[in-house]
DNA sequence: CGTGATTGACCGAATGC
DNA sequence: GCATTCGGTCAATCACG
């Protein structure tokens, strides 16, 4: 897909002494719609897009396993170093579903169990931090480096509710270290926390693929790592998703923001005069 | 002072002999 | 069956706001 490029900014600076300000702000209004109608239909290509992959990753994946059960033990035990990853690259961020270092014995039990998932996030080179931010709090309590990768593996827990069950490890790829590796078991038994995707305390501000919006040209990159998305993998809550991230976006871009307060005022000021 | 991170110690399962 | 290894967890301690 080629590099998105939208101009989200409004063209709010008009003179308000013009007789010709409310045609401005109707043809502004147009081609709002109209650049809304054309995410629209990117968001619905990217969802089609994704469901190709998520069904030509699930069926290598039978393929391999399949593959994999006719070779020896040991080999198989060696086969656990080995990463096959599958993922969508989008500018500077990756979010992907992944097939992982974990040998093929155990894919039975994950694709049997759907509370166990993982999932790739691509970092800075310069990020040596093991924190992910998804949406979710989360406590860390322990780490480890274990035997087949050098780089520590973190443990979390979902900190939100003391009931949840939930737990993730992050490890970076062995492969690749500027990914790092996550693996959800279990599921929240409470709602998502938008608090900590707008950078609220918890985990630090680090490894969040989150929507970034320049000044010059704004980049739409979505984040396509919450918490649930791969488990959930159906269309309608993928686009509300998309939805959601668009709107975070646009109320993060200082451009958008200080238009739409210029735009309210002076509407605001037309009605009072 | 409360909360969360760090890290060494501990435990249990898996594995090898 | 026993010893060893390793992954996962606990808990004491520390740092920070």
């Amino acid at each position: 897909m080629e590099p998105t490029c939208l101009d989200t900014s409004l063209n709010l600076n008009v003179d308000p002494s013009s007789v010709h300000t409310d045609m401005v702000l109707e043809e502004e209004l147009q081609r709002l719609r109209r650049e809304n109608k054309r995410l629209t239909e990117m968001l619905t290509d990217l969802c089609d897009s994704y469901m190709v992959l998520q069904k030509q990753l699930t069926q290598l994946k039978n393929t391999n396993f399949e593959q994999d059960q006719l070779e020896s033990r040991k080999r198989k035990a060696e086969s656990e170093c080995c990463t096959n990853k599958f993922g969508v690259v989008n500018n500077n961020n990756v979010e992907c579903s992944s097939i992982t270092e974990d040998s093929f014995k155990r894919y039975k039990d994950f694709s049997s169990s759907p509370k166990v998932s993982k999932v790739l996030v691509k970092t800075e080179a310069s990020n040596n931090s093991l924190y992910v931010m998804d949406g979710y709090q989360w406590r860390k309590y322990g780490q480890k480096v274990t035997r087949d990768n050098p780089s520590p593996r973190a443990y979390f827990r979902c900190s939100f509710a003391p009931s949840c069950p939930v737990k993730k490890k992050v490890q970076r790829s062995l492969e690749d270290p500027t990914i790092l590796v996550t693996t959800y078991e279990g599921e929240h038994n409470h709602g998502h926390q938008r608090g900590e995707i707008e950078g609220g305390k918890g985990s630090s501000p680090v490894s969040s693929p989150t929507p970034t919006i320049g000044s010059a040209c704004p980049t739409v990159t979505l984040d396509l790592v919450k918490s649930g998305f791969f488990e959930t993998a159906q269309k309608s809550s993928v686009q509300q998703f998309l939805v959601q991230q668009m709107a975070t976006s646009l109320t993060r871009d200082p451009n958008f923001t200080t238009a739409l307060a210029t735009a309210i005022s002076g509407k605001i000021l037309q009605a009072k005069w």
